[in-house]
RNA sequence: CGGGGUGUAGCGUAGCCCGGUAUCGCGCCACAUUUGGGAUGUGGAGGUCGUAGGUUCGAAUCCUGCCACCCCGACCA
């Protein structure tokens, strides 16, 4: 392990890649594009999956899980859905390997190939729209609900430990109704879901929005999103939901018998969101001397390192360290008691702040002597020696873990509300974009001619229209045409 | 996929222009002294120099193909 991390401000992509590494979140994996979650980073992703996992229960889903591959015919029955997706596909085109004649190896059996081609899933859409077609008869089988923890792959040509990967795991709910309300209502709901597991369990402040037409996902008749911003001004979309209206009813046939009598096409919803948070989660909240996790998240939330002399002295420090940690886990905290010999306690420390354990009790023979231990904060990497006899620790240590993550999110949302602004002119608006980075909030005539010119002049993108955006009337930053209101510009992972 | 760069021990590197089998630091192993912010000393292990060819008596070094990674463009959760 070398020391010191890259610095932010000097190379902040190059800081997020040692972070990743050095964090033991991820590595690179022998295959292009693909990275191995290390145990660690794996932690985080599982708690994640487990708060998100509840809230979909909770909202009356049920998990299911549907193939990885895909008859390359289906991808085709939606038109705009194939076009978002052709360009990023793997294909399995073989089913066998043979020695090769030369005995050096294995090669693809020529003989082996099948009559039709697999897509690897990009997404389940439609899979998933053939299957319920099966599914569903009657408005009686109607609301479907139904999400699924999955990997897919999207072959991309630069990728990033998380950001960007080709294969990724995400969730995937797929929900079919009677009514094009209860659909919207179903695609609202999820996108407010993901707002709400960002805010309350990343710690991250999220806009609300929808995504302009050119920016929507392909087959959708609206996309809902949940927008970030990073520590270096760029936007990264943490989360979408998509009104599919009767696109992929009516390219998979999916009718229901209503109950006047009548035979309509089903209203659907996709909404996902997946390991690129980890992503998010890192570049949200972390600083130069390592990650910061946000308690609710971190997989150890209190390390617990003894300083001592001798074999002695160490277990008199185990004796309190062990009472210690069994208070905080009656009160249900993740404790580490880190009494390995092998390292010692100043490199321990720098350890546990790269890995972002939002707190450290150090106990020494000061400590023992006093009925003292010293408690240290990630986020503020302030450090205080409270006095076991005038505090209960769990209850200390509990509220503490709450305002870091109070303190983790204040934080981040005073960083993204600095961090947008309003333009009200060409010249303000690219100088924003350019100097000071965040979210631009300015006026647009509507058009994707004019979303797209923006992209070429700046490369901007509207990363959404927000949900809570006020009535105003103005004139678009660049054609002058009249608006109603502002959306959110910025550069974007 | 286009333009630029890089690839040498687990990690970071020197050597490459000017061919002669590889430098240094971290890490690793052993022992000793250490332990309240990444300890110190001594000894030791570890490399077909990304890969496949070519040139040469001889290639980390020169040439060609391929692969991977990084930066910049086009695409995306």
């Amino acid at each position: 392990m070398s020391k010191g991390l890259p610095k932010r401000s000097e190379d902040y992509s190059l800081w997020y890649n040692e972070l990743v590494k050095r964090a033991d979140l991820a590595e690179n994996s022998p295959v292009r594009g693909c990275m191995v979650i290390k145990p660690y980073g794996y932690s985080i992703w599982e708690k994640m999956q487990a708060e998100l996992d509840r809230m979909f229960k909770e909202t009356g889903h049920t998990n299911a899980y549907f193939p990885l591959f895909i008859p390359k015919s289906y991808l085709s029955k939606e038109a705009s859905h194939v076009e978002g997706f052709a360009k990023e596909c793997a294909v399995v085109t073989h089913y066998r390997l043979k020695n090769s004649d030369d005995g050096r190896g294995v090669i693809v059996d020529p003989e082996a190939k099948l009559e039709e081609e697999l897509i690897v899933r990009p997404t389940s859409e439609t899979v998933i729209w053939s299957t319920y077609k099966n599914w569903i008869q009657s408005y009686r089988d109607l609301p479907l609900l139904v999400n699924q923890w999955a990997n897919v792959v999207r072959w991309e040509m630069r990728t990033r430990l998380f950001l960007r990967t080709a294969e990724f795991l995400w969730q995937e709910g797929h929900t079919a109704h009677a009514s094009k309300e209860e659909a919207i209502e179903e695609t609202v709901q999820m996108m407010n879901v993901y707002a709400t597991f960002a805010e309350n369990f990343m710690a991250l402040p999220v806009v609300r929005g929808i995504k302009s037409a050119n920016e929507r996902f392909a087959g959708a008749e609206d996309t809902y999103c949940i927008e970030a911003l990073m520590q270096d001004g760029k936007a990264l979309q943490a989360g979408t939901s998509h009104f599919l209206g009767q696109n992929f009813a009516k390219a998979f046939d999916v009718k229901f018998a209503t109950k006047e009598g009548g035979l309509e096409y089903v209203w659907g919803t996709s909404w996902g969101a997946s390991t690129r948070l980890m992503g998010a989660l890192i570049m949200a909240h972390s600083d130069d001397n390592g990650l910061v996790l946000p308690p609710k998240l971190a997989p150890i939330q209190v390390v617990i390192v003894p300083i001592y002399k001798g074999d002695e002295e160490l277990e008199r420090i185990s004796v309190k360290a062990k009472e210690i940690m069994a208070s905080l886990r009656a009160k249900g905290i993740s404790v580490q008691f880190d009494n390995r010999d092998t390292h010692k306690p100043g490199w321990k420390f720098a350890e546990y702040e790269l890995k972002g354990v939002p707190l450290r009790i150090a106990m020494g023979p000061r400590d023992l002597e006093n009925n003292t231990v010293e408690i240290a904060r990630r986020d503020t990497l302030t450090k205080e020696s409270v006095n076991l006899s005038e505090i209960s620790i769990d209850k200390y240590v509990s509220d503490l873990l709450e305002e870091i993550q109070r303190n983790i999110f204040q934080k981040a949302f005073e960083f993204r509300e600095n961090m947008t602004t309003e333009a009200d002119t060409w010249q303000e608006f690219e100088d924003l974009l350019e100097n000071k980075g965040g979210f631009v909030s300015a006026h647009w005539d509507g058009t994707t001619e004019t979303e797209e010119r923006i992209k070429e002049l700046t490369k901007a993108t509207i990363r959404c229209i927000p949900i809570d955006r006020k009535e105003e009337s103005g004139s678009c930053i660049l054609t002058g045409k009249p608006s109603t209101g502002r959306v959110l510009f910025a550069r974007a992972y």
